[in-house]
DNA sequence: CGTTTTTTGCAAGTCATTCGCATTTTTGAC
DNA sequence: GTCAAAAATGCGAATGACTTGCAAAAAACG
């Protein structure tokens, strides 16, 4: 493991969240290049340190945010008005996904489910009540 | 409604599929330009006529996918093989979605459930049985 | 240590999408 | 209908995320 991909997997490890490749330039301060960054990144996903998805924000675009591998596939939630991620914890759709394979002759190899609206403390402060 | 701008929404209309701006360009023959099918596209999703979501696959990289406006939220399953849409109906994940706002206190103001894998077809050919 | 392999930095390239701006269409008032 | 004002279009250049070629630097390893 080299330096630069420790410092990237440091990162994401200390990330209460998910964080994109700007992110975690920003998490180890510039250190190393943006292209060794992302290699990085797939680096450690391809290893299975880490996990990805493709998720796109109205104000930050569309980017690619990774996560330290855990034991359980989960779910996000993103504030649009915050722009963090809360963690849903462990995928509660298994059972929606079998119903889905046997309705539709599907076989389904992999999913993603993005929330996105008000986190509890954006909410508290805008919509109030 | 101007005639590219018609054009458009008559591709989404045909289509069974939700369609990339690549894809609505390809299915009116390259009579616009480029610019105008984002732009038009744009349009018709402000009118309400059409909706999207970005999606992420290996083989065509990250695009934005636009169907014709529906009645209900519906999601759609992405075959890896023939990269096709399968239309999975209307959305079933309310109840779900209330057990997270009521959990983590945050309020969900969209969602986006995004399947893949292979489809019907691809699953005969390939796996076999 | 010296060498072979891998990784890094830098710069240039790609791809989807957007923007500026001059020109063409539409729209609305007459 | 006709003409001016407003909006849309085409074209080319720009943007932003990400990738790649290639030479220099760092790891691996014997």
């Amino acid at each position: 493991m080299t330096k630069a991909r420790s410092r990237v997997l440091a990162a994401l490890d200390n990330a209460a969240e998910p964080l994109s490749a700007a992110g975690v330039m920003e998490a180890i301060g510039q250190s190393c290049d943006q292209a060794t960054v992302y290699r990085a990144l797939a680096y450690l996903e391809g290893a299975g340190l880490a996990e990805s998805f493709v998720f796109h924000c109205d104000e930050h675009g569309t980017e690619r945010y990774y996560v330290k591998a855990a034991a359980a596939h989960r779910h996000w939630f993103h504030c649009r008005t915050c722009h963090r991620f809360v963690d849903l914890g462990s995928c509660v759709l298994d059972s929606i996904l079998a119903g889905y394979e046997k309705e539709y002759g599907i076989r389904v190899k992999g999913h993603a489910l993005y929330l996105t609206g008000d986190c509890a403390d954006c909410a508290a402060k805008a919509g109030g009540a």
